[in-house]
DNA sequence: CCGTTAACCTGAGAGC
DNA sequence: TGCTCTCAGGTTAACG
């Protein structure tokens, strides 16, 4: 469910409460996340120091003072709190909002030396732990990523290139990974509404104007969203106390039926699905 | 190689 | 109240 925008306020929420912290114990109370977490992570990170914490599409990246890198993708259901070790009082930051700590599916639990716990928790166990280390520097998730949306390797000539002799249509296009990194399922939702895009077009139709749309709105809804402090939908999300309320900004996600938003538009959002998602768009105005 | 589908899981909500 | 069914912000193995 995280896509890129949470990620990035999650991210700068933990850097601004647990940058140059140290790990003083890994506790695991389940292994079985998407891939096992690694049996040796408590002696590999303990010790370490947190010299900061970065984004790359829907992953975290954990730096510490030496060559260790630690992976965190929170898959569908994933979500990080920060608790009191001593009264388990909740500090503001978790990835949903809820007041308590959940009691259920607190699959590892970081102990810090500065009073406070890092609990990762998933229900539903699509995400995942992975150690980077010198060695295993080929099984890096990373390097099957396209580029940053917002950087600038995210272009005309890349796009041009990229969906040349490629037969899928454009909805499949913004949630490939190795397309671009960190749009899922709302935020391909939101960003081709932006492009007056049919999610089903077929890519070998786009034009040129289409690509420079694609650019332009993905920069833009993502940085809206950032702004908003993402979207918190069923359980809202807290980022240092604030849910985010991109949500309220949705222009066609779970808003079928709805009428669209767009002025001297009088048509009736619709939802489909392509493959297996979800997919909200106006048909009169998204072609 | 490419594109599509099913599978991995649990929980919430709808409908009966 | 309780049962069954569907759906959920992601990824990828397996298949044709």
């Amino acid at each position: 469910m995280p896509e890129l925008p949470e990620i990035e306020i999650l991210k700068k929420s933990l850097n601004q409460n647990i940058k140059s912290a140290k790990i003083t114990k890994i506790k695991i109370n389940n292994r079985n996340l998407r891939y096992k977490v690694p049996i040796n992570i408590n002696k590999i990170l303990t010790g370490q120091i947190i010299k900061n914490i970065s984004r790359v599409a829907k992953y975290l990246i954990f730096h510490f003072n030496s060559e260790k890198k630690l992976l965190i993708h929170l898959g569908m259901s994933g979500t990080i709190h920060l608790i009191k070790e001593k009264n388990k009082i909740n500090t503001n930051i978790s990835f949903y909002y809820s007041s308590d700590l959940p009691e259920k599916h607190n699959h590892i639990e970081i102990k810090l030396n500065n009073k406070l716990k890092l609990v990762y928790n998933d229900p539903r166990r699509f995400g995942y732990f992975k150690l980077l280390t010198k060695n295993f520097i080929n099984e890096n998730p990373l390097n099957n990523l396209g580029p940053e949306p917002f950087s600038s390797s995210f272009n005309f000539f890349y796009i041009k290139k990229f969906i040349k002799n490629k037969k899928i249509n454009v909805k499949n296009l913004l949630m490939n990974q190795k397309f671009v990194g960190g749009i899922g399922n709302i935020y391909a939702n939101e960003i081709l509404f932006y492009c007056h895009l049919n999610p089903l077009k077929s890519i070998s139709k786009l034009n040129d104007k289409n690509i420079l749309a694609i650019i332009k709105n993905t920069k833009i809804v993502l940085k809206k969203a950032i702004f908003f402090g993402g979207s918190s939908i069923k359980n809202f999300k807290k980022t240092n106390g604030k849910i985010g309320n991109f949500q309220q900004k949705f222009k066609v996600y779970g808003k079928q039926n709805s009428l669209c938003d767009r002025i001297k538009c009088n048509g009736v959002l619709k939802k489909i699905t392509i493959s297996n998602r979800a997919s909200f768009f106006c048909s009169e105005c998204q072609n």
